[in-house]
Parts: C-alpha cells; structure tokens; sequence
DNA sequence: TACTTATTGAAAACGATTTTCAATAACATG
DNA sequence: CATGTTATTGAAAATCGTTTTCAATAAGTA
C-alpha cells in the first residue's frame, strides 16, 4: 500500500500528476491524524515549496470525491480530512492527541431495523464515532 | 411544554429577556427540521423586525450553551441547530424534506466495550446519527 | 422614576473558502 | 523528441459566514 494507488487513482479519473497533487497526496496518505487544509498546506510546503493552498483545497475536494479521503467531524470543527477506510468504516478519535483509528463493528443493524419500525422511516445511512483516549493517552 | 421554559432558563442564568431573544426563541423552540443562522433571521425577523442577524448569532451561542440547542452535522454543513433532546439522544434526519427525529436506543454499551477491547482505548463519548426518509417522503 | 449595565444593530474586521485569470506544465500526438 | 492542446497552477480578488467593536438603547433594580 503505498501512495502511488491514489496518484493511479486520480490519473485514472483523468486528472493529471502534477508535483503539487504528488505533495498533497503524500502529505494526507497515511496520516493518522484528520487534518485540516491549512494543515496539509503547511506541511505538504516541505515537499514542494510553490504550492498553493488553493491547490491544496481543490486537490482534498478530488480526493473526496474519488472516496479516498473523508471528513472528520468534532466538537472544534469539521474541516479536517482522514484517508478513507476500506468499505464502510467508522471513526475512533483520541480527544487528546487526535489520534484516528476505523473499526468496522457493524452491529447496528438490530438497532436501526429497531428504531425504522418504532419510527417509520426508511433509514439509508448512519454516521457513527467514538471518542476517547488513546493507549498512549490514557 | 412552551417557549417560557427556554425564556426562564435564560432568566435564570442572568440574562435579560428582550424582544429579540424572544423572536430567536420563538423560531428555534418546537421547530422539527434544524436551521441555520440565517434561516433563524429570516424566520425571526417575520416575529421582530428590527432584529439583527448578530443577535441570532448571540442568542444561538447561549441557548446552545445552556444545552437547550444543539448542532446538526449534515453532509451539506455543520451550521444548524435543532432543539435539544432531554437526556441522551440521537438523532434521526429525513434526507428528503430535512426533518429531525430523536432517539435514545442506547444498545451501543457491547458495542463500544467491544471496541474498547479491541484497540485499546478509553471510550468516552459517542455520536450516533441515521439518515433515511421519513414516513411522509418514503 | 431614575440609574446601572447588559443588550442591541450597524459597520468594520476577520478567517476560511471560492472564483478569476494569465502563466505554466502535463501529456497526447505527430 | 518536438509541438500543440488544454488541464492545472499560484496570486490576487471576491465572497461567504462569523466575530468584534462601539455608541445608542432598553431591561431590570433600587
């Protein structure tokens, strides 16, 4: 697993390699904190010192479209970005270090079969994360 | 259950009770779809005219953290509020029409020990959230 | 009724994101 | 490998949502 699945990815959708996309990729693939624009600016500016943060925000609005990055929602704010899981995942978040790890637990059929009959609705989608204190952390 | 009991716990906490927390209160109290901001002045200012969008902005800031609101994360936004729940709840959204349903079925006990158990951390909050159609719109 | 002080709305400031645009570089073609 | 087309780039400007500033006003107290 490296990387370059995401730079054949994008190449694949008929978007170019630019040395700005290759920074930005590098930058958020992997990371195991959610990480926000400016954030990815700042350190993906390492690798390749022109880029732009336009750049930045329209290269995490390709990756999300093509499902390879996700948004992180918290209590501070909701404009942080985590590579996506593979398949359907949810999130476990270090409210101290910001730490992400996905979990599939899937268990919540029962409760939604439960609360669709209870309610009426016909339930399509869930959104579901944990917080907590990492190992490390706690 | 009417707007006084919203109006008297600002009283409470030492705020004064004016024509435009009453407007914003008015428009925010028994609402089932979730507003934004915006969609609170304009509804607000039917009620209060003078009314200025600063004001909402404030008077939201307050109820939220008097736990009488709360906000909404939605794949279009995180800017809207509905009235909170009483106790724990979760919430339930019509992707069609944009109405809020709550629910408190708290099966997540194995679930997050389960998780716990597996990588390790400290669970200490959840957020649980269904998408679907509701009876009306299915 | 008068006084103190929280609250107000308007305007300005601010920060994050998006749009515009001319220069550049990716990559398909010859 | 050279050339041409066109997506992509970064900078600057525009835009949007939200916050701050400030003098005028009105709520609640004495």
């Amino acid at each position: 697993m490296t990387t370059e699945i995401w730079i054949s990815q994008l190449q694949d959708n008929g978007y170019r390699i630019t040395s700005a996309r290759r920074a930005v990729v590098d930058t958020v693939y992997g990371s195991t904190h959610a990480l926000t624009p400016i954030e990815v600016y700042d350190k993906a500016r390492k690798k390749y010192r022109a880029l732009g943060l336009v750049t930045v925000y329209r290269t995490l609005e390709k990756l999300e479209e093509l499902h390879l990055i996700q948004r992180v929602h918290q209590p501070i704010g909701c404009q942080a970005f985590i590579s996506a899981g593979v398949g359907h995942q949810h999130l476990l978040l270090c409210q101290n270090c910001g730490q992400v790890e996905f979990f599939d637990g899937d268990d919540l059929d029962a409760l939604t079969k439960n609360i669709s009959r209870k309610t009426g609705y016909q339930i399509k989608e869930h959104w579901l994360q944990l917080f907590g204190l990492c190992i490390n952390c706690k």
